[in-house]
DNA sequence: AACCTTTGTGCAAACGTTTGCTGTGGAAAA
DNA sequence: TTTTCCACAGCAAACGTTTGCACAAAGGTT
């Protein structure tokens, strides 16, 4: 026989479908002898319930959706899998949607979203992205949506992410309480926020410390290879003694590039990043870094997506999490 | 008004049901112009179909899983980049489930598949599978599956892998060719065929070229820091002049290792990998390694699993995909 | 003895589509 | 004119569940 349904379980029991029904989901209206009878059986066919149905019946798809610029492998791996688990043990599955950080991809994702009729998003947004615009189908119906990592900076939707102005001061910070006075920035994509906003606190840290900026220092690079160019300039032609690197990309990228000149880590130039806390352990010395986890962005923004589906949060919340200095030798 | 249904619109332009769902769908028994009319109040009001009450109806999911043992930063994010591209392309979407490299938690995601009707399962088996028992359910089902990456040895069905044997070979015979005599190996989970076919390969290679194997010169690590202290003990204690890892997360640790002693990569010491490609970018020299594209195998994955589904392939097939070397500044 | 409550079950509608079949009006063919 | 055919639209069933309601039998309360 082909997969058994409700009805030819009913059929062979002599009972109702809504009988069986309510004996496979536990109901107190049937006899305990009746759902003893009725599981029997259901266990000797191997039925399982065509979720297909269920879904439609109840309107619901059991189903979350993650919207993701793009697959990145320093940043991805943890919160997939963190935001993965979370999900999974409340009962959810996940659908990984991908933008290519291209807006119309990420349209689509939405669309895409409304049409499954998933009942929860996570949302990383793709550097196109300058406002909600195309979450409106979703945002309208009501479809619980949570912003974590890119997010936009004026936005009231609930948001997981972390404090950029603060962590970026922490580190430029340990440069300066270490001596160093000449420090050069590498920074992602201008469009995002967070490169913008850390792009702020290293100014206004400079700036406290006494340092006028100089903007030569503060370079711009959308991957570990232009991280290496800008690492070398900053190194070679702007000569400073220390780098700041927003992110793991961009801190391998310098510290491959640095690893061609002479200069030795860290007694003749010191490196700190923002990073997950794996690519810092690829080299010798370690790299010192602050410790921006994804596993744990991802996994609280899962929790915070499940309160808001659950209906225990009422309020949009913006959550940001705290960072550490995670001391190691490249300073 | 809530979401708008094809009832709806049937209602508002006085036609019956499926007539509109025909129009919507451009059938030819529909006229045109009732087509245009049709279209145009969906398109005002918004319309999208449920789909959830068209996969019951139609008997399917749109829905593809992907079983993936664990997410790993090295392999993963290309491989999935990959497979939601070409998953995405067909009209599917992709649906991810993570087995913690558990074997109980690989049988419950096959639970999943079978609920949710997917539609086809691309599998990369965790380590303590030994087995297909557990995917009984779907192969029963006839439900398409192709297996890639870490696949069981012996099995018949379809599957995307590289050739280990030669991969290996490759790779050995390079440091050969180089002049090394006394070759060190970093091998990952010896439960993983991976791991076994590669070592066999390593042995082989070596037999081959008259070098007796020594079983210390082939250590087992887990993880990347087992790598470190693998690397350094072939290194300092047996002596070797060259290491070749079997993946990047123990090449990143034999090299992070090596960076602690003196020797100069590669006058001193050579190091061949095989790899993604990116990892091997991280270091000054970059990492001669064996090319295994992610990307590739994930593509290649999905388009067999697609091609499963619409019924173009009837045997299963065993595919091998070939590795180039990289030659890089470590060897 | 009449009434109410409880317990267990069945009936039927609903979720929103798709699709085989039937039917109608009009044009083309005989 | 009669017959045939076609283009178009409607009817109703189906996909497999869930659930509000009705109802019968049994037990308990006045």
């Amino acid at each position: 026989m082909n997969r058994p349904t409700i009805t030819d379980l009913a059929r062979m029991l002599q009972l109702n479908a809504s009988t069986v029904s309510r004996a496979l989901n536990d109901h107190p209206d049937v006899s305990p002898e009746t759902k003893k009878r009725v599981n029997e059986l259901a266990r000797e066919l191997g039925y399982t319930p065509n979720q297909l149905a269920v879904n439609l019946r109840k309107r619901h798809s059991g189903l979350i959706a993650l919207l993701v610029s793009e697959m990145n492998m320093f940043f991805n791996p943890s919160v997939f899998r963190a935001i993965e688990e979370e999900i999974h043990a409340n009962g959810y599955n996940l659908i990984i949607l991908q933008a290519n950080n291209t807006l119309s991809r990420e349209t689509q994702n939405v669309q895409i979203c409304r049409q499954l009729a998933v009942e929860g998003v996570l949302v990383s947004l793709s550097a196109e992205a300058q406002n909600l615009d195309h979450f409106a189908t979703l945002l309208d119906q009501k479809v619980p949506v949570v912003f974590f990592d890119r997010v936009l900076p004026q936005d009231h939707s609930c948001s997981v992410t972390v404090d950029d102005l603060e962590i970026t001061r922490q580190a430029v910070d340990h440069l300066l309480k270490k001596g160093h006075r000449r420090i050069g920035g590498l920074f992602g994509d201008p469009k995002l926020s967070i490169t913008r906003e850390r792009l702020i606190g290293f100014r206004e840290t400079l700036s406290n410390a006494g340092i006028p900026f100089d903007p030569q220092l503060a370079m711009y690079a959308q991957n570990s290879e232009e991280g290496s160019h800008c690492a070398l300039e900053l190194v070679e032609k702007h000569q400073v003694s220390a780098l700041f690197a927003m992110s793991d990309e961009l801190m391998v990228g310098a510290v491959q590039a640095l690893e061609t000149t002479k200069k030795k880590i860290p007694e003749e130039l010191a490196i700190i990043a923002i990073s997950d806390g794996f690519a810092p352990e690829f080299y010798n010395p370690k790299i010192t870094h602050i410790r921006h986890s994804g596993y744990q962005v991802g996994q609280h923004a899962a929790q915070l997506l499940l309160d808001v589906i659950r209906g225990t949060i009422k309020k949009p919340l913006q959550e940001k999490l705290a960072c550490q200095l995670v001391e190691l030798g490249s300073v």
